[in-house]
DNA sequence: TTCTTGAAATATGTAACAGAATTCAAAAAG
DNA sequence: CTTTTTGAATTCTGTTACATATTTCAAGAA
């Protein structure tokens, strides 16, 4: 009857099945974070779909393919992790540049600030957003609205560039 | 000479001194993902620090103490990830509500478009940012732009609601 | 031809283990 | 008496090992 048995080519799961598609192995977590990530690995619950306003692609849904691809904020916002942090915005002398008051910043500390760059820089203790402007060998923090006036800036005790800052969040 | 042995009340590394400070179980992770979700659980590594600008609070340093703690993006932005979506808005019929074109816009599905919300709606198969108004029984879509004429919206099958916007991301 | 069944092979969650780390107190040294 | 060294106790920690579940192929039954 059981003629069944037998090394047998391609019998049994396939090597390299798993949900993953490739090995794996055991780590230890803490108990009440390993839901979480269990959820960040398996679903990628962090990667959200990406749609193009204004381009007519078909009737798209949540549900189907995602037109432009999923994105997952901290991977796209933040290059550099060890290098950068938030700011929260205050006042309206940088409108100009599509900041407005309680707006969060990501700030860069890795990047050189470059004239034109929109930087933050500590000046008596305080955090402030200007852009930077180099004329002449000056340098020039420049707010993007005519009510406030232009500083110059030199590197010293009391004043010193925090970082560049790279995306503006602005909650509606 | 050795005396030393038997039990001995609070000999040996103390309980729940581990790193974490709670209990941990193995979990089978992708080995791709394992260095990856170590740096998340342990130096959580997509916490970054948060200062507030224009306020006066000593000498902010990265390595000292966070003025106003930390912030994840993910989840700060996104808090129902089963009904958000991004789109990349086109164009600059919205730009007087701080949406420039190529911002990055988090959605939100869960959310009732009420009245004086930004919301996004699918008409033709695109995908449109409008501000939204409900007067008299009668829904429009408002740019926020005067080149450009608001809209009246009744659900259907060429127009449909898709969600409301909840952050704007612009990149400088 | 289609359905059922048995054995094979891998996936998967977790117990278990070996070595490292840490703590207390006895014993030794100064 | 004070300080340093040493040994055992106890837990942490990364990994191995294992029992069970799952999936696949093909023989046998219908």
């Amino acid at each position: 009857m059981t003629n069944q048995g037998g090394r047998r080519e391609g019998a049994g799961r396939p090597k390299g099945s798993n949900q993953y598609g490739e090995p794996t192995r055991p780590v230890r977590l803490p108990v009440s974070q390993v839901e979480r990530v269990l959820r960040f690995v398996r679903e990628r619950e962090h990667e959200l779909p990406l749609y193009a306003c204004g381009v007519s692609a078909g009737f798209p849904s949540p549900a189907d393919d995602y037109s432009e691809g999923t994105l997952d904020l901290n991977t796209h916002l933040v290059r550099q992790p060890a290098a950068t942090f938030f700011a929260r915005a205050r006042g309206d002398s940088m409108i100009g540049a599509g900041i407005h008051d309680g707006d969060l910043l990501v700030v860069d500390r890795s990047l050189t600030a470059e004239d034109g760059k929109v930087v933050v820089v500590s000046i008596n203790g305080e955090l402030t957003v200007k852009r930077m402007r180099r004329e002449k060998g000056v340098t020039w923090l420049v707010p993007e609205n005519s009510d406030y006036p232009p500083i110059q800036f030199q590197e010293q005790d009391e004043a010193h560039l925090w970082g560049v800052v790279t995306n503006v969040i602005h909650s509606l």
